[in-house]
DNA sequence: CCTACTGTATTAGTACAACGATACACTTGG
DNA sequence: CCAAGTGTATCGTTGTACTAATACAGTAGG
């Protein structure tokens, strides 16, 4: 699951590592209470501080994806695909919404938005 | 024009700046030609430092909205509705696909975002 | 039980963006 | 010509995000 993190991308590694994971979960290649790699494990494997994977390993915590359970290890939570659907709904709202502000800080208005997304998503519309 | 700039926004103070002008610009408000305030001038209204005003100025200047003349002032500069209609497009299309890409990140797909998009803009499909 | 494993917490170092201070160089109007 | 006003260039300080280092605390299997 891990054959490149780049140290040097601009995104940070703990974004990458929190990345990877979370669209594991959401694909359902994770199912509910798959026990993850352990905090030192995970990053001798990438080279990477245990602190680092930490990081990635809270974010995920709390977005709900996993649990960090202290001494025992970090499981991947399960979420019912209903929930799943509403966090999805809830995370492209909040996406959407930041796009928008984003927009008219620059002077784009809505219209121009809706017409690239999409012709970015190949232009079929529902 | 200028009636709250926040320093405290996590925005920094020069994009709030470069914000309110490219707007401006954008909606026609300012037209070509015009003598935008000088950077000592809009700081020491803004309470701002001038090197402040100067790195939104040149923002703007990248995004050739103005020009800025040694010694004159700086001047907006007289773009043609194509040319905005252009540089509207362009904007969208590159902060729809920075939006595409962070969706990427999150497990997030781009039909969610469509309707999150349509739903926010009420729904008026064309 | 206790050892080897797990996550937790705190601190430090590094890099970078933001903002400010100050001295410099160009333009223009009188 | 030159003074007043303009942008320019450079540096220093501050705040913050990222990563690492290290010591602490809980859990569970042998």
């Amino acid at each position: 699951m891990f054959d490149r993190i780049d140290p040097r991308s601009p995104t940070p590694l703990y974004e990458q590592i929190a990345g990877r994971i979370r669209v594991a979960i959401a694909a359902g290649e994770l199912e509910g209470g798959h026990h993850l790699s352990s905090v030192r494990q995970l990053a001798s494997t990438l080279r990477v501080n245990p602190a680092t994977v930490v990081q990635a390993y809270r974010e995920l915590e709390r977005e709900g994806f996993v649990e960090l359970r202290h001494g025992a290890g970090t499981f991947v939570r399960g979420v019912s695909e209903q929930r799943k659907k509403s966090e999805r709904v809830r995370g492209a709202a909040q996406l959407v919404r930041g796009l928008l502000a984003e927009a008219a800080r620059l002077g784009v208005n809505g219209e121009d938005l809706r017409t690239a997304l999409n012709h970015e998503l190949g232009r079929k519309v529902p």
